[in-house]
RNA sequence: GCUCCCUUCGUCUAGCGGUUAGGACGUCGCCCUCUCAAGGCUGAAACAGGGGUUCAAUUCCCCUAGGGAGCGCCA
């Protein structure tokens, strides 16, 4: 049975997509790959008004930067609205539906009543039992589902148990609107049905919906399928996640220098658990994730975790692998298109060069880019002011000396730089670090930097020394 | 207001009646050290409150409080 999983991802086009979407599309991923089974991928477009080609393109984006692919086609569910009449047509056919000729003004009053008298029903059936004949003119009515007036609807959901609602605090929902458009709720259904999903997974702001969706099942004598609703992510306050904390579109990660295998373990792990494990290749989540292991509680968006993960990637990611993702990057980022004008083969193979050593100190590809600024500084070298404070006189007469040590220095390597400079601060009875500082403000401009030895091996002779002249005085 | 969901260190979480309540991020201190990181080792830090059930509750039930979602001819 296990090859028989269908799971869809089903966002609709009004923005990008953020990393709630983004997790929930992570899980229907992961559940159908370690089932055998197929993440179908349908943009719910159905509101004409607020759904926008940008959104789409910036969701099919976003997936494939986060590695989720889908199964076959894109389904845009607006194609289908012709099947979805024909389904609410049916229903109307088989007395399970009725047309409603109420106005919003009508529908206004309703609502008000019903909520000054405490009630949930928040439809009263005004047509539900009329004569279509009582019509008025020039009304285009809505089709309405005759829901059940009693008893209860159940959904047994995966993650968050029996859930059971009063049919009595359940209206009669619309189908199909006044202009002939489904709404969502029929459009869902239908689509789930007809495509084959096996394992709806989605966002708990969905289980009440999973009830009303209940009802459209049983009208039509399908089975429902095997419902997951998992829990919102918040944002670090606690409070609905917004564009300040982390409601950013997936793009906004890429931007921000985060790995998307970074980003993945990230999610799965906001929501999800499989014991004390923390970190999971792309293979250990699909072998390791399962329904029983979402919980059931909101989860708080946490950049700092997020940060330290994606740390943990850019260090074990290849050097090679690593300019790639230092290269592209660059097409994300603001202001960065001069360094990209200075990428040739040689600051490539510098970058390689770094590349160990630079990536043990960075947590995003952002922070890369910038330590790797000596690469790519011109001369003469902009000093920060912290750095420039350690340039005292008795610092440049420092590094004057220095060059003169190095200067005989071959081959020139991080080895033979790092004896010389030994050598050079025992004969003057100095400590590494005495002279290790002002030589990386010299190299580098700044107070902190890869390991000075690497530094100088990167660089290369003539570019340290011509540096280390800069700043010895004339 | 009504319906539904949730509640373990600051955060993500483990726990599925009996544990010194574990791990991770962050944080504190120490070690390492040419800076910054990384790494290693320590410390502080939690079962929302109240009732039950039970020989025994973080675990099961109820209530309260707090948080969240929904209440559209949006999705």
């Amino acid at each position: 049975m296990t090859d028989s999983v269908v799971t869809r991802f089903a966002p609709s086009p009004t923005g990008f997509l953020h990393i709630g979407g983004a997790r929930t599309a992570l899980f229907n991923w992961l559940y159908a790959k370690k089932h055998g089974g197929r993440m179908l991928l349908r943009i719910e477009d159905t509101d004409r008004e607020r759904s926008t080609e940008p959104a789409i393109a910036a969701i099919l984006d976003g997936m494939k930067w986060l590695g989720l692919d889908w199964d076959g086609d894109v389904v845009y569910q607006f194609t289908r609205a012709g099947r979805h009449r024909e389904v609410a047509e049916s229903l109307l056919a088989a007395g399970k539906a009725y047309r409603c000729y109420a106005t919003s003004e009508e529908l206004t009053a309703m609502r008000e009543k019903a909520r000054a008298e405490g009630r949930t029903r928040l439809y009263d059936g005004l047509w539900r039992d009329r004569d279509p004949k009582q019509a008025p003119e020039g009304i285009k009515p809505t089709i309405r589902l005759k829901a059940p007036l009693s008893g209860e609807t159940v959904i047994e959901d995966q993650v968050q148990g029996r859930v059971v609602w009063q049919n009595e605090n359940l209206d009669d929902l619309v189908l199909l609107r006044g202009d002939g458009n489904p709404t969502y709720m029929l459009a869902v259904v239908v689509d789930d049905h007809d495509m084959g999903v096996t394992h709806v997974i989605r966002g708990d702001d969905h289980l009440i919906n999973a009830a009303r969706q209940k009802q459209i099942y049983d009208a039509l004598g399908w089975d429902i399928p095997s419902m997951s609703h998992i829990p919102l992510i918040h944002g670090p306050d606690g409070s609905k996640l917004s564009k300040r904390h982390g409601a950013l579109g997936v793009d906004a990660y890429r931007s921000l220098g985060y790995l998307p295998a970074a980003l993945r373990n990230y999610l799965v792990r906001l929501g999800w658990s499989h014991g004390d494990q923390e970190i999971f290749s792309t293979r250990e989540m699909i072998d390791a994730f399962d329904l029983q292991g979402i919980g059931r509680s909101a989860a708080r968006f946490d950049f700092a975790k997020l940060e330290n993960l994606n740390g943990h990637y850019i260090r074990h990611a290849g050097d090679a692998e690593l300019v790639t993702m230092f290269e592209d990057v660059l097409d994300h980022v603001p202001d960065r298109s001069s360094l990209k004008a200075k990428l040739n083969d040689t600051t490539r193979a510098q970058l390689l060069q770094a590349m160990p050593s630079l990536k043990e100190r960075a947590k995003t590809l952002i922070e890369l880019i910038d330590s790797a600024y000596f690469i790519f500084a011109d001369r003469p070298l902009e000093v920060e002011p912290k750095a420039a404070a350690l340039l005292t006189p008795e610092n440049r007469a420092l590094i004057g000396r220095l060059k003169a040590a190095l200067e005989p220095v071959s081959p020139w390597t991080a080895e033979t730089t790092e004896a010389a400079m030994r050598a050079f601060a025992d004969a003057g009875g100095l400590k590494l670090g005495a002279v290790a500082q002002p030589l990386r403000v010299a190299l580098t401009g700044r107070t902190t930097s890869p390991g000075i030895f690497d530094v100088l091996a990167v660089l290369g002779r003539e570019e340290c020394l011509a540096r280390l002249g800069d700043q010895t005085p004339a």
